[in-house]
DNA sequence: CGGCGACTATGATCTAGATCAAGATCAAGC
DNA sequence: GCTTGATCTTGATCTAGATCATAGTCGCCG
């Protein structure tokens, strides 16, 4: 990921298309540029062979995502669906007051834009620099028509985002800030070693004020909560945004509600 | 729904095996039970026709629940699929305290037990008598392998799922409790309707208490709001668990959050 | 390298909703 | 009808977390 053009964030035109090329190695012959892709196994394009490869490399399109810079709206036609390629994206739900709700938090290997009604159900911007696969949602039906292995790889993903979504009321609904808190930080390191990231100290590129929106919090509590936990030595603040999480035993019997 | 057996509560032995037939008029011809269900076209066994109802039903057995009798436990193992055919089910996720957060209410046409990892995600509870088709989730698998069409209306149905949690977290994460009520009336109310059931005055079958689980509040605070609403005369309690929606745009503009 | 805007931390105060505590209502069984 | 247990309502009080206010701190750009 290397030597990415640094969007502004005020460009207006975010929706950049790239050389539907780019993230990887050059294989030894000429592969498809999805056959070389470093993270499809965690993508819905896993279950994907050699000629199925080349397919989907004819629709797919890269975009790249300065910090801030939104994807789409809620409530704009659903075009595409994205794949994360690179860097951290946040979707988000608001209500007219402003009042905000982050649903997710999304890496390499994530999916978005699965609307249900032709709109996208919620609005998705970046967190950190960000590269992505944009499919046309036409051109991808037709191959998950084509591919029925693509389509069950698909309800699968979609089955263990509605598994994460119930786990993510039972935090709103019932867990204290600090539980909240410790339920956050386990489920980076857990989906980070999953990519095959650093699980602990665990990178999180995030604001205070996005991890309150997502967890139901405001930026000061989030702050005094992480303060708290840094006084009963479970975690350690780094600098960049790194956590590291001195007692994870203690974490995890935090998060539980044990 | 006539002349459903009434089963004692205390009846351990809830998973009740009834002739695969039942729950609707007899057709013409010969049909196939599934062919004859009245709401299948709400269920996932809607895009099937006559070869694939007949096969389905040979897979499919009949489960009756008495109010508070439990389907399955979180953490089971995920032996079948559940499609409710009538009545409804409330789904929860516990803390080891005992806390508890209702993830969803399930009527008839929706299904339940699609887990991720061979088990349950969740336990799953009848509100009221409620009766659902049972598969067992290998041969339906093998179904969903020979009919994508099915798989792909169960794409749907999940994909559809996703959007309504990501709702239930807007709600959970950052609406008062005025406002969460006015939106579980308008959502219970939208969906009987779906069903083509009465839309105002609505059923709503469960106790405060579950109402209080699945929005993230005490069974003081839902009777109180309820008070409120009422003084304000945005809704009618009638007895029996009716409530009629007395300004229905009043109650959208709470729910939306003003 | 210095200054500006955004993010973070922390203290003081406030409040929506939780908790604690009775009654009131309701439904089921005898 | 009466009893019993569960549910519902309402009141009094408490508190986790929100809100308001003010300093630090960081990173970026010129």
């Amino acid at each position: 990921m290397q030597n990415l053009k640094v969007l502004s964030p005020f460009d207006v035109n975010n929706l950049r298309t790239l050389a539907p090329a780019a993230q990887s190695v050059e294989g030894e012959g000429r592969q498809s540029p999805c056959a070389a892709c470093s993270v499809r196994q965690l993508t819905f394009c896993a279950p994907l062979g050699g000629e199925e490869l080349t397919q989907i490399s004819s629709i797919v399109n890269h975009v790249e995502l300065a910090p801030g810079e939104y994807l789409f709206d809620e409530g704009e036609d659903a075009d595409n669906i994205f794949s994360v390629t690179a860097g951290a994206m946040k979707v988000y739900k608001l209500l007219p007051d402003g009042r905000r709700q982050i649903t997710g938090f999304l890496f390499a290997g994530d999916f978005l834009g699965l609307a249900h009604n032709d709109v996208y159900a919620y609005a998705a911007e970046a967190v950190t620099h960000s590269v992505l696969c944009r499919f046309p949602r036409h051109d991808l039906e037709v191959m998950l028509a084509r591919y029925p292995k693509m389509e069950r790889r698909l309800l699968g993903m979609a089955r263990h985002e509605l598994a994460v979504a119930q786990e993510q009321m039972l935090l709103l609904g019932r867990k204290t800030a600090k539980e909240k808190i410790a339920s956050f930080l386990l489920s980076l390191s857990s989906r980070a070693l999953q990519r095959g990231q650093a699980g602990n100290p665990v990178a999180v590129p995030m604001t205070r004020m996005d991890i309150g929106d997502y967890l139901g919090l405001t930026t000061e509590t989030v702050s005094r909560t992480f303060t708290q936990l840094r006084n009963k030595k479970l975690v350690i603040l780094h600098p960049g945004g790194k956590v590291e999480m001195a007692d994870r035993e203690g974490l995890q019997d935090i998060a539980d509600g044990g």
